[in-house]
RNA sequence: GGGAGCAUAGCUCAGCUGGUUCAGAGCAUCUGCCUUACAAGCAGAGGGUCAGGGGUUCGAAUCCCUUUGCUCCCACCA
C-alpha cells in the first residue's frame, strides 16, 4: 500500500468506525467466557459532549477494549439520563420561546412537547461518543425512562413503600422557585455571597423598649411567629417570661421565647423565628408548638398570608422592606456580611427553604451493607481517599427527598382516594384493587394519581442492574451473566448523588454490590486551573480537537494528563503531542512497509543482536504495562507504551535493524519487525484505536481475525532476561558517547570512524555490531595501550578511544576528566562513609550492603579508568 | 466549625513496602542537524535546598510532628 507522508486521521477514523459496527464487533450477548461489564455513567440525554465526557469516556473505553482484547465477553452498555429538572428547564424555556406558557398546557400536552425535544435532540451525545471511537454496544442503548427502566423504577417505589421504608409528610425541604420544585440535599450547592445584615428593632409589647435582632433576610419578618433569646443572655434577662414583641411593619404581636440554641456571640443574641422559611427556626417552632406562616408562592413572590407585598419578587422585596423599616425609623443598622447561600444545582437560582408536602425514603437501612461494601473493599475505590467522604456521609446518611413537583419523570405511583388515604401500585388497576378493599364502591374515576415525578436519580441509583431489566425479570439471563459489573468510571462529584446510591440500590434489589471497582477521575481544568464551563467559554468543543488532530490524538491528551482522582489540567498542546504520536506510529511503519526483501540475504550480525534485545525488551515491557493496568495505573501504562514505541522501538531498535538506502532487508529481520510492529499496535489499540486498526490491517498478521479490536493483547509469559538488557544499556551508552563525541568535534554522522577499547568484562562484545552499525564505525578494534591523541571516553571502566590526529583540546579533555574524577571521588567517599560505618553493615538488609560494596568496586575501578587517562594526556 | 488531600525542574506530573549513580519523565527552553520513515523529526545540553522547621533511623523526597500556602468534601449561626 501507498502511504501518505503525514498520518491523516480524519481519513480513515469514520471508515474504521463504521467497519467495527458493520462487522458488530462491540456487540456482546452472554456466552461461555467470562464477561467484563462497564455501564456507561449516563449523560444528560439533551447534553452536549463536553471535556469531562472525553476523559470519562476514553478511559471506559480504554479497559473494555483491553478486556475485550484479552478475550473476555467485554460489554459496555451506553445510554442517557432523562435528568428530569434539566430537561423539563430546557422545554419549558423552548415553550416560552414559542410564545407557549408551560401553565396553559396540560400535563400530557406538555409531556409530549418534551418527548419530540428528546426525539430530535437526545441521543446528540451518544453520536458524539462514537467520534471518540468508543466501543459500546449500541444495541443495548437504554434511557432511564424508556419503557423497561420506568417499569423497574414504579416496581422498585412500590417495594420500598411496601418494606415500609417510603413516606409522605411535610417537611422543611430545599425548594427551587424557578424549576417550582423540591430538591434533595444534594442538588443545593452552597456558595459565599455578598449579602447585608440588618439589625431590625422589635418594640417589646406595652414598653418603648425595642429588642434588636440582626437578620440576612429581612423579608421573612413576615412569617417571624417568635423572638428567641438565650435564657442565660444577662442582656436579656429584664424581659418578663411573658414577653412579646411586635413584628416590625407587620405589626403583629409575637412571644419572646428562650432556648440555648441561640448563640450569645452572634450579633445582638436575639434571633428572629420564622418556622415556615429556615431549617433551625423549623426545628424551635416545633419544639414550641409555633405557627408556621408560609409567606411565599412556589415561584418565589409573596403569597396573600399577610396581606403585605403580595405578588412582590422575593429579593425585590428585600430591597423594597429594607426602605420601608429605615423610613418606620425600626432599622438600627445595616452591615455588609458575607454568608453561605444555598443554590440549586440545575437552575442556579437561591434556594428557599420551605415547608411542603414530599415522599421522602428512609436511607437507614439501605446504607448498611453498602458501607460495609466498600470499607472492606469488596467495592474498590480509586483512588482509596474516597473511601473516607464515603463513609462520613454514609454514617450520617439522611432521609432522601425523592419527589419532584415536575411533570419530565416517572411519575409516582400512588393513587388518592376521594375521601383521604392513598394507595400504592404499579399499575392503576391493581391501584383500583386495592382502594376497593378499602371501599368496594370506588370506581376508576374516583382514584386521582400523585401529581408529582421521581428524583432522576431514583432512576440513576438502579443503572446496573436496569440496563439488564434486572428489576422487572431478576432471573433473566442477561443480568445473571452481566451483573455485577466490574468497573465503574465517574467523578468523585457524583459520589453521593450516584455511586453511594448505586450500591445500595445493588444490595437491595440483587443482595450483590454493582461494580468491583470504581475509577474516580478529577475534574477536567484549564491550563490555568479553572474548571471548564460554559459561563467561562474556557472549554473547547471536543469535536473540534477531534477534526484538528484525531480521535487518538484527543484520546492520548486525555490519558497523558489524568491520574486517578487527580484533577485534568487540559492543555491543548497535549493533543498535538497525541497527534505527533499518531504521525510517529505511521511514520515507522512507512519505513518497514518500505522495505524490500531479499530471501537470499543473510541476517546480519547488528540485526541478530538487536532482535536479542529487543525480545527482551518487549517481554519486559508488557509485564510493566500489565501492572500498571492492574493497578488501574492507566496514565502509566499509556507513558510506558509511549515511551517503547517512540525510544526503545523507533529511536533504537528500527535504527539498528534499518538496511541502508535503498538496500533489500533479509526475511528472518522483516518478520521479526512485523511482529512486534503487530504486538506494539495490539498493546496500543485500546488507547488508540483508529490508528492501530489502519495499519494492523494493512499488516494483517492474522490472516483469519478480521479486526485488532479481537484480536489478543500481548501477555507477559516468561521473566526478561535482566542480563542482556544490562549489558545493552553499556552498548548503548558507548553510542551515546560516540555520538558526543560527534558533535564536540563537529564530525557528520556520515563520516566513518575507528574505534578503539581496551578489553575489560565491561566492554559488551556481543553487540559490537550494534556498536558499529549506530556509530558508523569502520572498524572496532582492541588496543592495549592508551592513545593521547584521541578522543576519550569511559563507559563503566572500559576505556574507549576515538582516533583523532590533532583534533584533541589537552586542556579541555583534562578539565572534564578532571571534573569526573572529582565527582567520583566524592562519591565513592560517600559510599566509604557508609561501609565503614558499623551500624550501617549491621542493620542495613544483606543486600543493600552487598550493593554498596559493589558501587566501591565500580567506582574505584572508574576512578582507577580516568586516572590512567589523565596520565596518558600529560 | 469538622474532615481529607496536595506542595518535587519554567509548566504538568511520576517517584509503589525508607536503601542502586535518586533526584526522574513529558512538555517548554537552548545548541547542532532538512542524515531518503518521520522538522508533527533526529542528536545533544542546561535546569530542582523534593514548601519551611524539627524529629525517628545506619540511611528520609519517602515515616512522625509542626508552620505556611493551595485544593476539595461535609456542616450551614440567624
Amino acid at each position: 500500500m501507498q502511504l501518505a507522508d503525514k498520518y491523516l486521521p480524519e481519513t480513515i477514523e469514520q471508515k474504521w468506525y463504521d467497519f467495527w459496527i458493520d462487522n458488530n464487533l462491540f456487540h456482546s450477548e452472554p456466552d461461555e467466557r467470562e464477561p467484563y461489564t462497564i455501564v456507561i455513567p449516563p449523560p444528560n440525554v439533551t447534553g452536549m459532549l463536553h471535556m469531562g465526557h472525553m476523559l470519562n469516556n476514553t478511559l471506559q473505553d480504554v479497559l473494555v477494549r483491553r478486556a475485550r482484547m484479552q478475550g473476555k465477553n467485554a460489554c459496555w452498555v451506553p445510554g442517557t439520563d432523562h435528568a428530569s429538572i434539566a430537561t423539563e428547564a430546557k422545554v419549558v424555556a423552548k415553550l416560552k420561546a414559542e410564545g407557549i406558557d408551560k401553565s396553559s398546557l396540560t400535563r400530557e400536552e406538555f409531556l409530549k412537547h418534551a418527548w419530540e425535544w428528546k426525539e430530535k435532540h437526545g441521543g446528540i451525545i451518544l453520536q458524539q461518543l462514537r467520534k471518540l471511537g468508543a466501543s459500546c454496544d449500541w444495541e443495548r442503548t437504554c434511557f432511564t425512562m424508556d419503557e423497561a427502566r420506568s417499569a423497574g423504577v414504579i416496581k422498585v417505589f412500590v417495594d420500598l413503600f411496601r418494606k415500609g421504608r417510603i413516606y409522605r409528610g411535610v417537611r422543611m425541604v430545599n425548594w427551587d422557585p424557578s424549576a417550582q420544585t423540591a430538591l434533595s440535599d444534594e442538588e443545593v450547592v452552597y456558595k459565599e455571597s455578598q449579602g447585608k445584615l440588618y439589625y431590625l428593632r422589635y418594640q417589646v409589647e406595652g414598653s418603648d423598649k425595642y429588642i434588636v435582632v440582626a437578620t440576612t433576610r429581612p423579608e421573612t419578618i413576615l412569617g417571624d411567629t417568635a423572638l428567641c433569646v438565650n435564657p442565660n443572655d444577662e442582656r436579656y434577662k429584664w424581659l418578663a417570661d411573658d414577653a412579646r414583641v411586635i413584628v416590625p411593619l407587620v405589626g403583629r404581636s409575637i412571644p419572646v421565647i428562650r432556648d440555648e440554641y441561640v448563640d450569645l456571640e452572634f450579633g445582638t443574641g436575639a434571633l428572629k423565628v420564622t418556622p415556615a422559611h429556615d431549617v433551625n427556626d423549623y426545628m424551635l417552632g416545633e419544639k414550641f408548638g409555633l405557627e408556621a406562616i408560609d409567606i411565599f408562592n412556589d415561584n418565589g413572590t409573596i403569597n396573600d398570608k399577610v396581606g403585605m407585598y403580595v405578588g412582590m419578587e422575593r429579593f425585590e422585596c428585600r430591597r423594597v422592606i429594607e426602605g420601608d423599616l429605615a423610613a418606620a425609623n425600626l432599622l438600627e443598622k445595616v452591615e455588609p456580611y458575607t454568608n453561605n447561600v444555598g443554590f440549586s444545582e440545575r437552575t442556579g437560582v437561591a434556594i428557599e427553604p420551605k415547608l411542603s408536602m414530599q415522599w421522602f425514603l428512609s436511607m437507614e437501612e439501605l446504607a448498611k451493607p453498602a458501607t460495609t461494601a466498600v470499607l472492606e473493599d469488596i467495592i474498590k475505590f480509586v483512588p482509596a481517599k474516597y473511601k473516607n467522604t464515603y463513609r462520613h456521609w454514609m454514617d450520617n446518611i439522611k432521609d432522601w427527598c425523592i419527589s419532584r413537583q415536575l411533570w419530565w419523570g416517572q411519575r409516582i405511583p400512588a393513587y388518592y382516594l376521594p375521601k383521604g388515604g392513598y394507595v400504592v401500585a404499579e399499575t392503576a388497576e391493581e391501584a383500583l384493587a386495592l382502594a376497593q378493599e378499602k371501599d368496594a364502591s370506588l370506581t376508576m374515576a374516583d382514584l386521582r394519581q400523585d401529581e408529582d415525578v421521581l428524583d432522576t436519580w431514583f432512576s440513576s441509583w438502579l443503572w446496573p442492574i436496569s440496563v439488564f431489566d434486572g428489576l422487572r425479570y431478576p432471573n433473566n439471563p442477561e443480568i445473571e451473566y452481566y451483573y455485577p459489573t466490574n468497573d465503574l468510571v465517574t467523578g468523585p462529584d457524583i459520589i453521593f448523588f450516584w455511586v453511594a446510591r448505586m450500591i445500595m440500590a445493588g444490595y437491595e434489589w440483587r443482595n450483590e454490590k454493582p461494580f468491583g471497582n470504581v475509577y474516580f477521575t478529577g475534574i477536567v481544568r484549564d491550563k490555568l486551573g479553572r474548571k471548564m464551563s460554559k459561563q467561562l467559554g474556557n472549554s473547547p468543543d471536543p469535536l473540534d480537537l477531534i477534526a484538528k488532530y484525531g480521535a487518538d490524538g484527543m484520546r492520548v491528551a486525555m490519558l497523558m494528563s489524568t491520574s486517578a482522582g487527580n484533577d485534568v489540567m487540559f492543555d491543548e498542546a497535549l493533543c498535538e503531542q497525541g497527534r505527533n504520536f499518531g504521525n510517529k506510529i505511521w511514520n515507522a511503519y512507512r519505513l518497514i512497509n518500505m522495505w524490500e526483501v531479499d530471501e537470499k540475504l543473510e541476517q546480519s550480525e547488528a540485526c541478530r543482536e538487536a532482535i536479542e534485545w529487543f525480545d527482551e525488551v518487549m517481554t519486559e515491557r508488557v509485564a510493566r504495562i500489565d501492572r500498571d493496568m492492574e493497578q488501574y495505573r492507566i496514565s502509566e501504562a499509556f507513558t510506558e507504551l509511549y515511551r517503547l514505541f517512540w525510544d526503545d522501538f523507533s529511536g533504537w531498535y528500527l535504527e539498528m535493524v534499518k538496511p541502508a538506502y535503498q538496500q533489500p532487508a533479509d526475511a528472518k529481520t522483516i518478520a521479526r519487525t512485523k511482529h512486534y510492529f503487530d504486538m506494539l499496535l495490539r498493546l496500543l489499540h485500546p488507547f488508540m484505536p483508529f490508528i492501530t486498526e489502519e495499519i494492523w490491517q494493512d499488516l494483517k498478521p492474522e490472516a483469519d481475525v478480521k479486526s485488532i479490536v479481537i484480536a489478543r493483547q500481548p501477555a507477559a509469559d516468561r521473566e526478561a532476561n535482566e542480563q542482556i538488557l544490562a549489558r545493552f544499556t553499556l552498548a548503548q551508552e558507548a553510542i551515546s558517547a560516540i555520538r558526543n563525541v560527534r558533535k564536540q568535534k563537529n564530525i557528520a554522522q556520515k563520516e566513518p570512524l575507528t574505534l578503539n577499547y581496551i578489553a575489560d568484562e565491561n566492554y559488551p562484545a556481543e553487540y559490537a555490531a550494534v556498536i558499529e552499525k549506530m556509530g558508523n564505525l569502520k572498524q572496532i578494534e582492541a588496543v592495549t595501550e592508551k592513545d593521547s591523541t584521541a578522543a576519550a571516553f569511559i563507559i563503566k571502566t572500559t576505556q574507549y578511544f576515538i582516533p583523532m590526529e590533532g583534533k584533541i583540546d589537552r586542556e579541555a579533555e583534562l578539565k572534564k576528566l578532571a571534573e569526573d574524577l572529582t565527582y567520583y571521588e566524592g562519591f565513592l567517599s560517600s559510599v566509604m562513609k557508609k561501609l565503614s560505618n558499623e551500624r550501617f553493615v549491621s542493620s542495613a538488609p544483606e543486600k543493600v550492603v552487598a550493593n554498596e560494596r559493589a558501587k566501591q568496586a565500580d567506582a574505584e575501578a572508574k576512578i582507577a579508568a580516568i586516572k590512567e587517562q589523565m596520565a596518558a594526556l600529560q
